[in-house]
DNA sequence: TCTGGGGTCCTCTCTCAA
DNA sequence: TCTGTTGAGAGAGGACCC
């Protein structure tokens, strides 16, 4: 298929899909050249772990993201095989958000490595979006050493299916260079769009496509021929509507550069099993210290703390609550997700925990609420602070700061200065940070694991 | 001895109050 | 007073995205 490059200069075709090319293996390949041409494998490293992602030489024999180690292993076992470095990753990911922002405000981040742009406003300066996405290219190349593939369209839909096919190819006589750039016009949508197969459409997973392959529906043109109550009826009304519009080509979701965070967790699969209830309580202090940490980086209160267990037969559960007031501190989001563990019998064996606290507003007016309820409630307030007798909401407080002061101290000192005495190990504090672990655990030797 | 982690959104069920 | 209906909200689970 033929798609125009003129077509970049159409208008409304201002969304662009920005994916960087194997990203995390191309990140380890540019502060390692000695593994140019290799095949490379970024993922956990231990029995339990998945790809992450992997080069095109490694794609070439199979290997793909979210695959099993093992089975990645036994598909290339020549594969150099990394850990990863989310730190590293969150670097070079800072520097390409803010090559994107010179073009236009407008940047959707979707991941580390992918973003969406909404053009409509940069013509003026830098020319049709054909021309933008060639520069982006070309700045990106020149200022992180590293390729990207860019999808122009008139919708998110069509710009993310752009720059897939935009994307160099792994064929087992190599990787073959892609387009760089591959824009789709208005008229061509539909050609575009209905030959591919209905797990390209958004929201179209493993579960629904094999939904709709028992009724025969496998390419989106099959989709596309079914009327909307029909498919709602397979699917479910919203998702229905939803795969509807896509399928006749209709995307109206905006690029939304500014997106709250609604949730913020922490989960950790073990290495083996865990049947040990008061090893799991010390795990959730450790995850809920986390929690509380980025909570107070972002700014941000919760209200909800959701407890996630998965068992070894990989069944899972998720237990809530919902407190009337703001947890301030990870004490309180250790002490609730910890009475809902109480109710859970793991005596089976659990693979995986997991702490998150949605429910979210800003931390400046939660406190700020809850000391208004404290001056009303206690009384008495010193230089704004509660009094040390004002009842259980200053003690929450209370907690607030130290968690204010520990923040402070790691800041200085590192993550594993001071933390919770439940968390203490063998080799100090067993501090859980963003990006530990997170393709699963690490294999017994590497100096990233811990269990 | 297959199957991660961090999220969002949707659906279903239950409870409670009007 | 009792029963049925309805809607909101919470909780649980599932599917999906990268």
């Amino acid at each position: 298929m033929k798609h125009s490059e003129a077509a970049g200069g159409s208008v409304g075709l201002d969304v662009l899909h920005v994916d960087m090319d194997c990203f995390f293996a191309a990140v380890e390949i540019l502060d390692d050249p000695g593994l140019t041409g290799q095949a490379v494998i970024v993922g956990g490293t231990g029995r339990r772990g998945v790809v992450a992602a992997c080069s095109y030489e490694a794609r070439a024999t199979g290997v793909r993201s979210a695959m099993p180690m093992t089975e990645a292993r036994r598909r290339c076992p020549a594969a150099v095989i990394l850990a990863g470095r989310h730190d590293r990753y969150g670097e070079v990911s800072v520097q390409l958000h803010s090559v994107l922002h010179e073009f236009t405000p407008l940047v959707e981040p979707i991941a580390l490595d992918e973003a969406f742009l909404d053009v409509s406003g940069s013509h003026g300066l830098f020319g049709t979006s054909v021309e933008i996405g060639h520069a982006i290219r070309k700045r990106v190349r020149d200022e992180l050493r590293l390729d990207c593939s860019v999808g122009i369209g008139r919708s998110k839909l069509i710009a993310k299916l752009a720059s897939r096919a935009a994307k160099p190819q792994a064929t087992a006589g190599g990787p073959q260079p892609g387009r760089g750039v591959v824009a789709v016009g208005a008229s061509e949508e539909i050609g575009f769009l209905h030959p591919r197969p209905v797990s390209d459409l958004w929201g179209v997973g493993p579960r629904t496509a094999e939904r709709l392959g028992r009724y025969g529906i496998h390419t989106i043109a099959e989709l596309a021929a079914l009327n909307e109550a029909t498919l709602c009826g397979l699917v479910g009304r919203s998702v229905g509507a939803h795969l509807y519009g896509l399928a006749s080509g209709r995307d109206e979701r905006p690029v939304i550069p500014d997106r709250a965070v609604k949730s913020i967790g922490h989960e950790e699969t073990f290495a083996t099993d865990r049947h040990d209830a008061a090893a799991l309580q010390r795990e959730l202090v450790r995850l809920s210290d986390s929690v509380g940490s980025r909570l107070r980086t972002a700014g941000v209160v919760g209200r909800t703390v959701t407890l996630k267990v998965r068992f070894g037969d990989f069944t899972t559960i998720t237990r809530s609550r919902s407190s009337p007031g703001p947890l301030l501190s990870a004490s309180e989001i250790a002490r609730v997700s910890g009475s809902l563990l109480d109710a859970v019998d793991v005596s089976p064996g659990v693979r995986l925990i997991g702490v998150t606290v949605s429910s979210l507003e800003p931390r400046a007016s939660a406190a700020g609420r809850q000391l208004e309820l404290l001056s009303i409630g206690a009384g008495a307030t010193t230089h704004g602070r509660p009094a040390t007798d004002a009842g259980p909401e200053a003690g929450a407080v209370a907690k607030g700061e130290v968690d204010s002061a520990v923040g402070a101290i790691r800041r200085r000192y590192g993550a594993g200065a001071v933390g919770p005495a439940a968390i203490v190990g063998p080799k100090g504090l067993r501090v859980k940070r963003a990006g530990d672990a997170q393709w699963g655990p690490a294999a017994p030797d590497d100096p990233h694991g811990h269990d």
